[in-house]
DNA sequence: TTGAAAGCGCTACCAG
DNA sequence: CTGGTAGCGCTTTCAA
C-alpha cells in the first residue's frame, strides 16, 4: 500500500474527507460540484456546506484525469517586447478565461525553438495550443493532431501547414497603405521590410508594392530592415533619408520600426510629415500619442482572438474545426499626424511661392 | 466498468501500451522515466526506443496526482496595459521555465476581485502564486497556507499580511530623485501621486518627501494623478504646469505617467527640460527612446524576480521560506535628458545676460 | 533489477 | 436521487 510519501500528503481536503462528516458517499459530494449530475436541492446544500466548513475545493487534477479535459490552453508567446504582444497577450487571456479555460503560458528562451517545447506543453494535457508569431514542423502538426490537440497560429500562417491560422488582413493593410499615401499626393515611396520569412511582412510588402504598380507608380525603394525593431527601423530610415533623392513617405512592417524611422527622421533634422510622411503597421497603443502620432493600419485584435477561440472550439459552440482554417480579418487605416496631403501643400506653395 | 465515454479516448498512447509491445510491466515504463528510479541501461534504451516509436510521452497531469507536484506556478497579472508589466511577465516567465516549471497565467478581468481567483488557482493544485502589483485579503493568505502553497507579492506590499513580498526599494528611490534634482539646482519641485493605497506610490512619495524636509527644501507641491496612467500623467502635469509659479521639476510615480507629462508640458509650449525638468520611475524600454528621453529610477526586475523565485524555494536550493520574508531590491538612477543641471544654466545666464 | 498491486482524487456507470 | 464500484495514467511500495 502507498502510504504518504510525500510531506505535503494530508494537507488536502478530499471529497471523501467531506462525505465521511455529512454520512454521505464520494460521489454525492461528486455530483454536487458538476452541473449535470442530478441531486436534489437539499443533499446540495449540505454538501456545499459542509465543503466550506472543512475548505474543501475540487481538485481539477484528478477531475482532468477522467474527463480527459484539463481545460487549459497553452499559448505561445515568441516575442513580449514588441509592444503589440502584450495587447495581443491580454485579448487572448482574457478571451481564454471566459470561456472557463485556464492559460499554460510558455515564452520560448533565447534560441528556444518552439518545436521543442511543444512535447512539454503536451505532456500538460492542454485542450489547445495558440502559437503568436511562431511556427512549428509539419512533423510536430502531425504529432497534435494524432493528439486531438487544436493549434491556431496566430497572426501567421504556413502555407501547406496542417494547422489552422489567423491573421489580419496584411495584404489588404499593404493596399490600403498605397492607396491613401498616393491619393494624398506622395510620390517617392519606400517600403521597409523586416524578417524576409514573416508572412506579416510578405504579405503587407507584397499587397502594398502590386497596388502601387497597379497605380503606375515606378519609384519606390525598398529598404531590408531585418527585424521587426526599433533599431532596424531606425538604421533603414538613415540609409534612406540621408540618399539625395530622398523619399516623401516611408512605410514601415510595423509600428516599433516605424518610430525607429521617425526618430531618425527628426535626427537628420527633417520633419515629419513636413519632409517625410511615416506609416507603420499594427497600431499599438503609443502610436496613439503625441510624441509620435504614428499614421497605421489597425490589427483587429480582438476580432482575431476570436476567430481563434471559434476555430478552436473554445467560442460559442464548442466543437473544433477539423479541416485546418485560415482566418483572416480586415485591418483599419488610421491616419494621424505622421503623414500629411501633399497636395494641398503643392497647391498652396503654387498660389504663394515662398 | 467505465467504458470509454469520451470521444478523444485511445487517442492518446499510455505507459501501458508501451509496456505489452516489448514485454514488460508498466512499472519498467515509469522507471526509464524517471531520474532516481533504479533500471538496467540496457531496459531504459529498450523503452525509450519503443516509447519514441509509439510516440508515448508520460502523462504529468497523471504523475501530479501522486507526486502532489503540478510543477505549475501561478502568476496574476493584474495589469498588461502599463509597459513596465511586460517586462515583468517576461523576466518571470523566463525564470519560471528556468527553474523547471511551468506557468498557468491569469488576468483578472475588469472588475474581477483577485481574491476570486485564487481558489481557481489552487484547484489546479498549483506549487507556488506570484502576485503582480495585486493583494490578497488575509482570509485568503490564510488559506493558501492551509495549503502550503506558498505566494509572494512582487512589486507591492502589505504591512501585517502574512504573505512574502518582493520589491524594490522605492523609498531609497524617491530619495535618490530629490537627492538629484536639488544637486542639480531645482527649486521649485513637486510631485505626482498614483494610487493612494499603493505601496509603490506612498513610498516613492514618501521617500521624496522627506528626504526634500532634510534637505529643506519648502516647496513641494503635491498633485493626485489618480492612477498609474499616461492619461493621469498628462492631465495632472497640465494642471501644475498652469500654474504662475510653475515648479521647475515633476516626478512622476511612474514612467508612463511621466510620458504624460511631457506630452503635457510640450502642449503648452514648455521645453523638456529647457523650462522643466521631468523624472519617472521604472525605466520602461521607451523610456530610453529619444523622443522621450527620461530621467528615471531601473527597477532591477531580474533581481526581484530572482528574489521571488528563491523565497518560493524554485531558486538553486529548493524549500520555501516558511516565515513571510519581505525583500527590498535596490534601484539606479538613469539619467537622460528629460531633466538638466539648472545651476549651469543659471551660472550662464549671470554672465551673459540675453 | 524487475513485476505485481495499491491507490492519488476524482467521474461515470450501474443498480436500486 | 443516491450508493457502490471501476477505473483515468501514473508512482510507489513490497516481493521475488
Amino acid at each position: 500500500m502507498a502510504k504518504r510519501a510525500n510531506p505535503k500528503a494530508g494537507t488536502q481536503v478530499t471529497a471523501q474527507d467531506v462525505a465521511r462528516t455529512i454520512g454521505v458517499s464520494q460521489s454525492t459530494i461528486s455530483r454536487a460540484f458538476s452541473m449535470t449530475a442530478s441531486i436534489s436541492e437539499e443533499m446540495k446544500h449540505r454538501v456545499i456546506k459542509a465543503a466550506n466548513k472543512l475548505g474543501y475545493q475540487p481538485n481539477v487534477i484528478a477531475r482532468s484525469l477522467i474527463t480527459r479535459q484539463t481545460n487549459m490552453v497553452a499559448i505561445v508567446m515568441a516575442n513580449l517586447v514588441d509592444p503589440f504582444y502584450p495587447v495581443v497577450l491580454d485579448e487572448l487571456v482574457q478571451q481564454v478565461q471566459a470561456a472557463g479555460f485556464q492559460t499554460l503560458l510558455f515564452v520560448p528562451s533565447a534560441g528556444q525553438k518552439v518545436d521543442d517545447i511543444i512535447p512539454n506543453l503536451l505532456q500538460y494535457q492542454v485542450d489547445a495550443i495558440i502559437l503568436t508569431s511562431a511556427t512549428i514542423s509539419s512533423a510536430m502538426a502531425r504529432i497534435c493532431a494524432a493528439r486531438d490537440t487544436p493549434v491556431v497560429s496566430f497572426n501567421r500562417y504556413v502555407p501547406g501547414l496542417k494547422i489552422h491560422a489567423v491573421s489580419s488582413d496584411n495584404v489588404g493593410g499593404g493596399r490600403q497603405v498605397a492607396d491613401y499615401l498616393v491619393a494624398t499626393g506622395h510620390e517617392r515611396l519606400a517600403f521597409v521590410a523586416a524578417q524576409r520569412d514573416a508572412t506579416t511582412n510578405r504579405d503587407r510588402r507584397s499587397g502594398f508594392l502590386s497596388r502601387l504598380k497597379q497605380l503606375k507608380i515606378e519609384t519606390c525603394l525598398q529598404e531590408e530592415g531585418g527585424e521587426f525593431s526599433y533599431e532596424a527601423g531606425y538604421a533603414a530610415a538613415k540609409r534612406l533619408l540621408r540618399q539625395a533623392k530622398r523619399p516623401d513617405a516611408l512605410f514601415f512592417a510595423s509600428d516599433v520600426m516605424a518610430f525607429g524611422g521617425i526618430d531618425a527622421a527628426r535626427e537628420l533634422g527633417l520633419s515629419v510629415p513636413g519632409d517625410v510622411s511615416i506609416v507603420g503597421y499594427d497600431d499599438v497603443p503609443l502610436a496613439a500619442l503625441p510624441s509620435y502620432a504614428l499614421t497605421t493600419i489597425r490589427q483587429p485584435v480582438h476580432e482575431m482572438a476570436k476567430a481563434a477561440m471559434e476555430i478552436l472550439g473554445l467560442g460559442g459552440e464548442r466543437g473544433a474545426a477539423s479541416a485546418p482554417e485560415n482566418r483572416i480579418v480586415r485591418g483599419t487605416l488610421i491616419t494621424r499626424s505622421s503623414t500629411m496631403d501633399r497636395r494641398a501643400a503643392r497647391r498652396l506653395r503654387e498660389i504663394a511661392p515662398a
